[in-house]
DNA sequence: AGCCAGGGTCTGC
DNA sequence: GCAGACCATGGC
């Protein structure tokens, strides 16, 4: 597991499974990007964040002590223990070979309704593109923090607006899809809340009733957000993955952890070819 | 120029 | 239940 501590509010992550690039640009989150000095920054919980590699520690800036324990912990998943999950994965040769390669990927358990609205954005999208849409839609309706950072939009802002509305974030035939999502989230009617307590079908299931959200963003959605750490996003890349190295399906030792298998798999197929 | 991108909806069989 | 057209946009 990882050892912290907390000094000048930072806060210094040693943990063998947690590299920024692996886990920051793996496409589950679009909202952080890196300068030329390895400075990664992102915005989580209407909160600018930076964070760098320094030797052997990564370095979470301004976070103090009760704020990582309340909050980031949990959205960095320091409650799950990646190196068990690996070894128990490398009884498997193909998938020791992506543990080995990509072991630094965590799971981030982002806000719900932006990840609904990131993956509904994703769809038939290149993440490029994908990252360009969100930052419009953050600068056009999110709450302004200071003169170049915006937090995510609320789902009870979006719901007020238009399809036109949304037109300078060029979202293309997306924007219904978030306008629905908002309305539906904002209401009631789709209890995001609730979606960690559910089994992995029935909270599909609900997700679905989100026009724009099939059965893959569902599984984004639930991975990347609401615990549901059997959820199995089938994009273009791990159909390729699935078709080249696993024909039968993925290997027994993955279960209950499919998607972190998924995670692993995807990035090591994106960096590293096939 | 044409193809593809972390897909889904809608229609027609 | 399943195939196929269609959807906006931008990078390559």
């Amino acid at each position: 597991m990882a050892d912290f501590r907390f000094s000048d509010n930072c806060v210094y992550i040693k943990s063998n499974s947690f590299d920024l690039r692996q886990t920051l640009d793996c496409g589950q989150a679009f909202r952080f990007s890196c300068d030329e000095s390895g400075m990664w920054k992102g915005v989580v919980f209407g909160k600018v964040l930076r964070l760098y590699k320094s030797g052997d520690e990564i370095v979470l800036q301004n976070v103090s002590k009760q704020e990582f324990y309340d909050k980031f912990y949990s959205y960095f998943t320091f409650d799950l223990d990646y190196t068990n999950i690996k070894k128990i994965f490398s009884s498997d040769s193909r998938l020791k070979t992506a543990c080995e390669l990509s072991g630094g990927v965590r799971l981030l358990r982002q806000e719900k309704f932006e990840t609904v609205c990131s993956f509904i954005f994703s769809q038939n999208n290149n993440i490029p593109r994908i990252k360009g849409i969100i930052e419009r839609f953050c600068f056009s309706f999110g709450e302004k923090i200071d003169d170049e950072n915006y937090a995510f939009p609320t789902a009870q802002r979006i719901a007020k607006l238009t399809v036109e509305d949304l037109a300078p974030i060029r979202a293309g035939f997306r924007a219904k899809y978030i306008i629905d999502a908002a309305k539906k989230t904002a209401s009631g009617e789709v209890d995001l809340e609730r979606l960690e307590s559910l089994d992995l079908q029935e909270a599909r299931e609900i997700l679905m009733k989100i026009k724009g959200i099939g059965p893959k963003v569902a599984d984004c959605v639930l991975l990347f957000s609401c615990s549901q750490f059997s959820a199995f996003p089938m994009d273009v890349w791990m159909k390729k993955v699935m078709a080249t190295h696993f024909e039968d399906g993925l290997p027994e030792c993955t279960k209950g952890y499919e998607g972190i298998a998924q995670q692993y798999l995807f990035d090591w197929a994106r960096t590293f070819g096939n």
